[in-house]
Parts: C-alpha cells; structure tokens; sequence
DNA sequence: TCCATTCGGTTTCAAAATGAAACCATTGAA
DNA sequence: TTCAATGGTTTCATTTTGAAACCGAATGGA
C-alpha cells in the first residue's frame, strides 16, 4: 500500500472521505482516472483528450502512481499508463459522480454523454442500502468515529 | 436549476463526471458536504469541524448555495446552511468515495470511521449493475457520446 | 546517413487560488 | 451598556496552476 502510513499528513485522517479527496479529489485527477478507464493510454493521449497543461499531467501522473492509482512501464521507454486495480476500483465513485451530474448539472435538453452497458442499455442508477436490503440515507445512517479515539 | 446553461464555461460540456468535479471537485466543497449530512450547520460549525480557512468556507458556501446544491437563510440573518436535495443526493457519491478510500487508503490496523445504518452494521458496497442485475466494470460499460454531436 | 518529427517530459515565468491574520458590523446576553 | 460571539470581508504572503519555451531520446522518411 503506497503512502498511507504517518508521515503523509490528511485533512482529516480518520475519514475515508478526506482521504479519497486527499488523493483524487482535484480538478484533474479524477479526469485522468476517467479517461485511464478506457484503456492504457499514453502521455499525449490523456493530455489531448482532457486539454490539461503538460506540467500539470505530468504532476498527476507522478501523483496517481506514488498512490498506486496508476501503474506504468518499468522506466525510461515511451511511456503508458493503466489504471491499477484501485484505479479500476474508482469506476463505481465515477460512476456515483456521473449519475449525479446526469440528474443536477444539466438543463432540460442539455447534449450529454451516457453510460451504456454491453447491450446499450443505460446502467442502474447507484443507491446505498443496508444489509438487509433497505435503501440507506444520510438520515438514515451515521458515521461511528475510528474506535479507539472516542 | 441554477446555473447549468451556457455562459459557464465547462472542462468538458458533455461528459457528466466533468460537471460534478466542475462543481464539487475540489478540496473542500465535498467535505463540506458531508459535514452538512449530519443536518443544518452554521458557518462556525463548519469551520471548526474542518479546520478551513474562512474565507475560503466563505467562498465555498457560497458557490455551493448558487449551484442548488446548499440552502441559506433569505438574507442578513444569523445564517444556518443545509443541504437541498440536489445536495442530499450527493449522498450516494460520497458514500462511494468513502468506500473506496476504505479499500485503498488505509493501511492494516490504522483507526478509521465507519459509516454504519440504523441498527449498526456496515453499508453494503455500491456496485454498479446492468438492468439484468449483473455486476458492470469500466470493461464491460462505455461512454456514448452526447448523440447530437457524433 | 542525415534530417525532421514526435514523444515525454522539465523549466520558466505570470496569473490565479489558497490560507493566515486582521478587521468589522450585527446580534444577543449580562 | 458593555461585552463576547457570530458571520463574515479585506489584505497580503505563499502555493498552485497554466502557457510557452526548451530539451533529449526515439522514430521514421529521403
């Protein structure tokens, strides 16, 4: 597990959330992360697709690899990146973000992308539920502080 | 809807993941809202739990109450924020982040919170499903462009 | 073989975002 | 009526971002 340990400092350590946005949560990576989902692509690929800055890409890659979101060639060759399995692991908080931004960030008529299964059917919208099956809300659950803390 | 029409200018118009990270994709906005989950909170409240600067909570709330996705007392009062539905409904994409941070970003034995239901136990994994119930992976969806434009 | 081009960056520098601290106007309680 | 707390805004230094120039190592074509 690449860089968890002390030594790195979190917004807020005991927090899965802080920690997940601590390391993906800026305007790019996320970006990069959907793009990788695609398939190994290469430095110039990511950074024509997402228009970001070369330094920036190059920043963010570094990043995502110390953090084990992104693997790539051992060194020195024409490099590819591919997301790891906890960068493919991502795909379900894409998607939560995705179906978000489909119902609240787009006007009546809006030109948007969708997500398609294997026959080109929409994919199911995502929902938290208990164990017994009953659909969870922020109402309807609590976060239990780490245990030995309190 | 607040301010989704053209004359804001998108990281990428079509593509759902852009908008949300457009919207929420920074350090502090989805902590922010998480924090919200647990009912109505003052700007004090927020602050201290966070630990942000505040001028930058200042900022913050304010770009989330013009995207709808935070609610504030009409005006000039002691003010209260809570979340709108749109913002309620971020619930499920945190819950996702906050599983896979649980997955990926602790190491073994380092202390954590738990997000738990009514009766105790842990939330189950979001998954995301085709509609005939079978698991999805970024290999096994893709991306249909917006339709008008290819 | 030479030359041009592409790839995958790094460096430099200006502009924008962030954060700490000071300041300020209301509110409400003593 | 004074005093402390709330909910900010302003100021300014630091950090991050981004555009552009630069660079060395591979390709690839003549």
């Amino acid at each position: 597990m690449p860089d968890t340990g002390p030594g790195r400092d979190w917004t807020d350590p005991a927090c899965p959330v802080a920690r997940t946005v601590d390391l993906v949560g800026d305007r790019w990576s996320l970006l990069i992360v959907r793009d990788a989902m695609d398939g190994p692509a290469s430095f110039t690929e990511l950074r024509q697709g997402l228009g970001i800055a070369r330094n920036i890409l190059s920043d963010r890659l570094r990043r995502l690899v110390e953090h084990g979101v992104l693997s790539t060639s051992p060194s020195g060759k024409r490099h590819v990146y591919e997301l790891t399995a906890a960068g493919k692991d991502l795909f379900t908080a894409i998607v939560a973000l995705r179906q978000w931004g489909e119902r609240h960030a787009f006007a009546d008529g809006e030109p948007r992308s969708h997500l398609l299964d294997a026959e080109g059917r929409p994919v199911v919208e995502l929902r938290p539920h208990g164990q017994d099956g009953t659909p969870l809300t922020a109402d309807t659950t609590r976060v239990q502080k780490s245990g030995r803390d309190r």
